[in-house]
DNA sequence: ACCTGAACACCGTTCAAGT
DNA sequence: ACCTGAACACCGTTCAAGT
């Protein structure tokens, strides 16, 4: 028993130290084993041989655990092909999301969990979607068309369902925020459409959008697509 | 302290007694109030004034109660309006189906996770869906475009995002599962959708759809669609 | 200053003891 | 036979005590 503990000790002192790169794979593997469930604070820090409180140097607490996992999957979604026409390069990165969704078939609850939760996007989520948005636009859309068609794709794009963007409107505000023109320069797209949509509410209904009609829209197109298949 | 426990007694006892409707409805309300995370079996037991374990004779454990609580949901959207066309009734549907999702915004993580979990349907969602693809039925679709379609609609039955059906396929045999002649008598088109599929892709490769077909087919029809509306 | 064991306030569920 | 308190094996996180 003694003897046990000090080998363990021993083999922990030569260990590569503890990262948050370490600490989030290691995470997205319990994941991938066992299911979201089978992930908590104390399995992680026991598969990393180490006590429960180290984890909390590297992350904050769980909920910053599960913000850092997405950023290690949407990393995994292969970067938006550009030598082809939108429909392509959209297609092509939606099935790379799909295969990620596969691979960690946890992903999409806890993205999901964590939107419900207003958490904010976290930047890597935000350049993802900023890059799609990017597609559209080279592709010719026009914004209020991109904005509809990002509704549309919806549970496409990272396996959850609805309501995805709800604009921040009632979260917390963030007290490490960028500044807007350091938002701007980021995530230039995306950006640019949450002004126009802004602008475009604002004077009607308040600011965001509005979610109803979005959802209608993607309904009808999606009836209409149906409707067009009829014999 | 203890004047205080008699008089709680005293209301216990004239109390109406426990049900499995009062109990699915109190745990409704609570994740109602508090959000998923909210709903403990402990808690539930408090605000039914009843100790916890008076609740495992009403349901057999948490998983269950959570199908119970999602039949309550699904109990909430309107039935099918008969007089219209197809469409028209699909969309006046799922519309109900969402108003219930926002009434409920913990509901579509819920069911999506007991999906995750190959949990089987309960005989209500069973119920809800196969009078969903009755719609189409009626509205002259063939069997493999229904097919599509529940596909495509997706998210949008129910909130949740992807994978919705599975056939069962890996799934722990239901002990008390219907017999095959009992099940066409209830769920009429699921069980003639269900064999026309299980007949079709047997040949092919193996019971079950192709997932990944009918993924790529929704995805098409958004894009196509999308395409439609470019200037 | 850093690290960590014990503690706190929770879970869902089992089970034996009480009526 | 029914009911239930205590117990079991867990959680995430706090915090004071140790180095």
């Amino acid at each position: 028993m003694v003897e046990i503990t000090g080998q363990t000790d021993a083999v922990h002192r030569t260990r590569t130290p503890l990262s948050r790169a370490r600490v989030l794979s290691a995470a997205v593997a319990l994941a991938d084993e066992g299911g979201v469930d089978a992930l908590s604070m104390r399995k992680l820090a026991q598969v990393l041989d180490v006590v429960p409180m180290a984890l909390y140097k590297h992350v904050a607490n769980k909920n910053e655990l599960l913000d850092g996992m997405i950023d290690v999957l949407v990393g995994e979604i292969d970067p938006p092909v550009t030598d082809t026409d939108w429909k392509t390069a959209v297609r092509l990165r939606v099935l790379s999301a799909r295969r990620m969704l596969l691979r960690h078939p946890w992903a999409s609850g806890v993205i999901e969990a964590r939107l419900k939760a207003r958490a904010a996007p976290t930047p890597v989520v935000m350049a993802y979607l900023d890059s799609m948005i990017g597609i559209f636009r080279a592709g010719g859309f026009p914004l209020d068309l991109v904005h509809h068609a990002m509704h549309v794709m919806g549970s496409r794009l990272l396996g959850f369902s609805q309501e995805l963007f709800e604009d921040g409107a009632g979260r917390e505000p963030d007290p490490d925020a960028l500044p807007p023109e350091e938002m701007a320069a980021r995530y230039p797209h995306l950006t640019e459409l949450a002004m126009a949509v802004a602008h475009d509410e604002e004077s009607v209904v308040g600011p965001g959008c509005d979610d109803q009609y979005e959802f209608e829209f993607a309904l009808d197109l999606t009836l209409d697509g149906l409707a067009r298949l009829l014999p």
